[in-house]
DNA sequence: TCAAGTTGTTTGGCATGCCAAACAAAGAGC
DNA sequence: GCTCTTTGTTTGGCATGCCAAACAACTTGA
């Protein structure tokens, strides 16, 4: 068993994180958010904005004025700045110290954002400010991992020396897994 | 815009990876995978994964034997290994690099597996084979990092610093991001 | 003031992906 | 041979989350 549907266990979905960070982002720019405004942000339609804000107001995590303005609950502020702070650290993480190009790391961290842990977030977030920090450690570290993946260039993926890392760590995790 | 919603156009959804991979370690490990199998393995009922396989038979991955053992299309296992790779890479990351327990990167890494790049998992899996090379810049870079991470601990997320971090790097990427 | 646009909601539809229940077909035990 | 179990499929239901369309309640401009 891989207890694989943990996937879906989070304390706020995909959509419902998008429509958080979406009117906290408008409220930090223009200073309100209604609700064609988040649709016009997320890129759906106003209806589909309006039943979801109706589930996250439900949920206490969104605030609503007399003037339809929009707002977020302490709770709701919470999550919207966890899965901003988490998206910018791990884009970071993978420009800094991968080389990933911008606007791959974009996509890829918005995709998996509202995913990751608390715990990895904040242990990358460490490893990205000692990366910032001009360590001597940390610049040596960078350079030399540009000049090591200077060597197998441009390959498809999984390449086979992929495969067989993959593979050998699978080894080693061996033990601590379960049967079925 | 935030054309977010690329969250789920990749070529197979979460739970099509995930059967594609139950197959993949049945086969490896038993010589064999059916339906009930697989539905086992992924701890859904094998009405759920007989209706999904059809799918995936139905594009190509998937194939299934007049004895209805299931088997993978030459595509199928490209996409199956590739997966495993993703998380076996990114979970030697976690591990190695950031130092998340094991149980929690194993958590983060099912969640995120289908999610990357495979330019995001190629560059992780050299930074990996370089960490493991035993290079000195990596085990002097490593070992900094712990000491380094050691200074604030247990905190919560977003820790204030964690957030000021997030917004710095905002900041920065600010001017190559559009607006409404 | 009054037509025209903007805003928010509701509704029915669709797609994904899960379940439970009912079923047929094949295998195992006695 | 005749049960009993295992297996795979089909079906109706439910939940999420999107859309389009229709609507009422506003602003707004001439």
């Amino acid at each position: 068993m891989h207890d694989w549907r943990e996937f879906d266990q989070n304390p706020v979905s995909h959509s419902a994180a998008h429509h958080l960070v979406a009117i906290a982002e408008l409220l930090d720019e223009y200073g309100y958010a209604r609700v064609s405004d988040v649709a016009r942000d997320l890129g759906i339609t106003r209806g589909s904005v309006s039943v979801t804000l109706k589930n996250l107001k439900g949920r206490g995590l969104v605030t609503e004025d007399e003037r339809r303005f929009l707002g977020l609950s302490e709770e709701g502020e919470r999550i919207a700045r966890g899965v901003m702070a988490k998206k910018q650290v791990l884009k970071g993480l993978l420009i800094d110290l991968l080389g990933v190009p911008d606007d791959q790391a974009d996509q890829d961290t918005c995709k998996i954002e509202h995913l990751v842990s608390d715990e990895t977030a904040t242990r990358a977030s460490r490893a990205l400010l000692f990366l910032r920090s001009g360590a001597k450690e940390a610049t040596r570290f960078v350079d030399a991992l540009r000049e090591f993946g200077r060597t197998g260039d441009v390959e498809e993926f999984p390449s086979p020396e992929v495969e067989e890392l993959a593979r050998e760590i699978a080894r080693e995790t061996e033990g601590s897994e379960e049967e079925r």
